[in-house]
DNA sequence: GCCGTTTTCGGCCCGACTGTTTTCAGTCG
């Protein structure tokens, strides 16, 4: 879709305006690129369909903004834009990446000293050139020295995955501070967003000691923070506010604030930025205002202990941190239509495992035991087929047997009283024709069949739609895993036309899965518009390991991120309810 | 540059911390 690449052009656009000093235009444009990334329809689509017109009625898109949609569309390009990267013919996106380094101090690096990259800042920093400009010092030299270090060894954003427990693991050594009272995760991380920049946590100290020679409690929540294990460079460290740079490659910033205002710093402090900016236009609205440290009607403070009584005063009601985008949530709750999203605990059973009978690492057994482990009540084992070589895929002989094998274990269960059950799938290999790699009459006696590409992921749109169609009419194909190919952080989606895939699955009655490993596809604004065709889906793990089942956590969360409710996921349903399904 | 159950003109979210220009701009979230 060409509306990230847009949005990336009118973000750099509002930078260029900034760095001008333009009064509230970066603002406008900021907001327009906020949309775009937003918004759950292409662009370029809504232009073919509708004109000019139509773009004109995306929010925060006027009649300039639409001009600069309309020219990119033709012509790849925005001559506005193109003539401010010829004025400031930097680097700006990896520049910026180096901390205490913003717009405006990149632009007089590039005038003073010709400054345009990372490289070059450090051949400046080593002649010690950047300490005497006008507006620079000794100070912000060393800590652009440390800030070259730290871009080359830092990952850029983190996957949810990897920085969630260890967040977890902080957070618990705050909450076991006699100096703290609460705490919490915020930011982008409550919100789980599938890649993470930064760690926020939000911190009410204990009431302070009598004794006034005490440090006060806060300043010593400060203090420990500042010297966990693993931090390499301390940004800055206030009376409230703390921000450090980890080993692994990360930033933490920590905020402590008094108990009555934990509701309203957790709402601001979770974010999302424009969720925050449109509940405090609502609180303006009613001639209130809202920060982190309440909501306040002239000097009165009115709410602020709970987020439920901050959204409450300005009118609305809770909402999740996973919709808190600014993407129509907002009007949701106003019309009383928010989704009642789905919850760990709703999940039955995992229907993407792999069993060592391929290339998964435990027995099936094994696999089982641990979903009982989990809660669950059933778990499906779909081990590769015999395309996916790499993975020891089965072919029919051996599903037959493993077929068998998997009947004499459903049967252990029910002599020993357990209610548990192991459904027997596979993850059959879409090949190039769109046929599947396991003969119908094989696939027909399986609890279930999920289909998947593999190989051959580089073909064009149009053929690529065609092999995922004729897989989808494929009468025992249940279930399309990890229906777009992409892989957070590392790999794009394949060329597929998202609103065929949903037509097609709407006629079939296939089922789209939302998977939790790193690939985390369905991503969000897929699993939105899924919900909205009334697509169902499932939430699997793709689990090669026993350990891996934990994984479920981030699937749910990212179909939450989706507005995804209970009914919309059918490994909700009772093992029973699910094969009649199937 | 966009937007409007007050408005088609006059607004645009709000605060902490740092370093340096010593009163506030720049950066960050």
């Amino acid at each position: 879709m060409k509306n990230q690449e847009i949005a990336k052009i009118f973000y750099d656009i509002a930078r260029f305006l900034e760095i001008d000093g333009v009064a509230f235009k970066p603002y406008a444009y900021q907001k327009a690129a906020a949309s775009l990334e937003g918004l759950k329809d292409d662009v370029a689509q809504l232009y073919i369909k509708g004109g000019r017109k139509a773009l004109e009625e995306i929010p925060a898109i006027g009649k300039a903004m639409s001009d600069h949609i309309e020219e990119y569309l033709k012509t790849g390009k925005v001559k506005f834009y193109e003539e401010f990267k010829k004025s400031l013919p930097v680097n700006m996106d990896e520049l910026l990446r180096v901390e205490g380094l913003g717009p405006k101090k990149i632009k007089v690096l590039y005038q003073k000293l010709g400054i345009k990259n990372i490289k070059d800042l450090e051949k400046a920093v080593k002649k010690h050139q950047i300490a005497p400009l006008f507006g620079f010092g000794e100070t912000t030299e060393k800590n652009i020295i440390q800030g070259i270090e730290f871009v080359k060894q830092n990952k850029g954003r983190v996957l949810l995955q990897e920085i969630l427990p260890i967040a977890r693991e902080v957070l618990e050594k705050l909450e076991n501070l006699k100096e703290v009272q609460k705490a919490s995760l915020a930011g982008s991380l409550r919100r789980r967003k599938e890649t993470i920049g930064d760690v926020d946590f939000l911190v009410v100290s204990s009431p302070e000691a009598s004794s006034p020679s005490a440090k006060k409690n806060s300043e010593k929540v400060m203090d420990f923070f500042v010297a966990l294990p693993g931090v390499k460079k301390i940004w800055g460290k206030g009376g409230t506010k703390a921000s450090v740079h980890m080993a692994q490659g990360f930033d933490m910033d920590l905020r402590v604030v008094p108990a009555k205002s934990y509701g309203a710093a957790l709402q601001y402090f979770t974010g999302s930025q424009a969720h925050n900016i449109a509940t405090r236009k609502m609180a303006i609205d009613k001639g209130l205002k809202l920060s982190e440290y309440g909501v306040f009607s002239g000097s009165k403070m009115i709410a602020g202990k709970t987020e439920q009584e901050v959204y409450k005063s300005i009118g609305l009601p809770y909402i999740e941190p996973e919709l808190r985008e600014d993407t129509g949530e907002i009007t949701a709750a106003l019309g009383g239509s928010l989704p009642a999203l789905i919850e760990l605990k709703d999940i039955k059973g995992d229907l993407h495992c792999h069993s060592n009978w391929n290339g998964g690492e435990h027995s099936i057994e094994v696999m089982a035991k641990t979903a009982m482990e989990r809660g669950y009540e059933y778990i499906g084992i779909s081990d590769h087929s015999k395309t996916l070589k790499i993975e020891n895929g089965l072919n029919e002989g051996q599903l037959l047997k493993q077929h068998e094998a998997i009947k004499k274990i459903n049967a252990k269960f029910l002599a020993s009283g357990q209610k548990f059950r192991v459904l027997h799938g596979v993850e059959a290999d879409i090949l190039k024709d769109g046929s599947i790699d396991i003969k119908n009459e094989v696939l027909a006696k399986l609890d279930y069949v999920i289909a998947s590409v593999h190989l051959n992921t580089k073909m064009e749109k149009r053929q690529m739609m065609a092999r995922i169609e004729k897989a989808m009419k494929n009468p025992n194909v249940d279930i399309i895993a990890h229906p777009t190919g992409r892989i957070v952080n590392q790999r794009d989606e394949y060329q597929i036309d998202f609103d065929t895939m949903l037509k097609l699955a709407k006629e079939t009655g296939t089922i789209l899965e939302i998977n939790s490993s790193a690939r985390l596809d369905l991503r969000d604004l897929y699993i939105r518009r899924a919900k909205q065709e009334g697509i169902k889906m499932i939430i699997n793990t793709d689990s090669h390991h026993k350990d891996q089942m934990v994984f479920m956590e981030y699937g749910v969360a990212q179909a939450r991120r989706g507005w995804a409710e209970k009914k919309d996921i059918i490994n909700t349903l009772s093992v029973e309810e699910l094969l009649e399904y199937f």
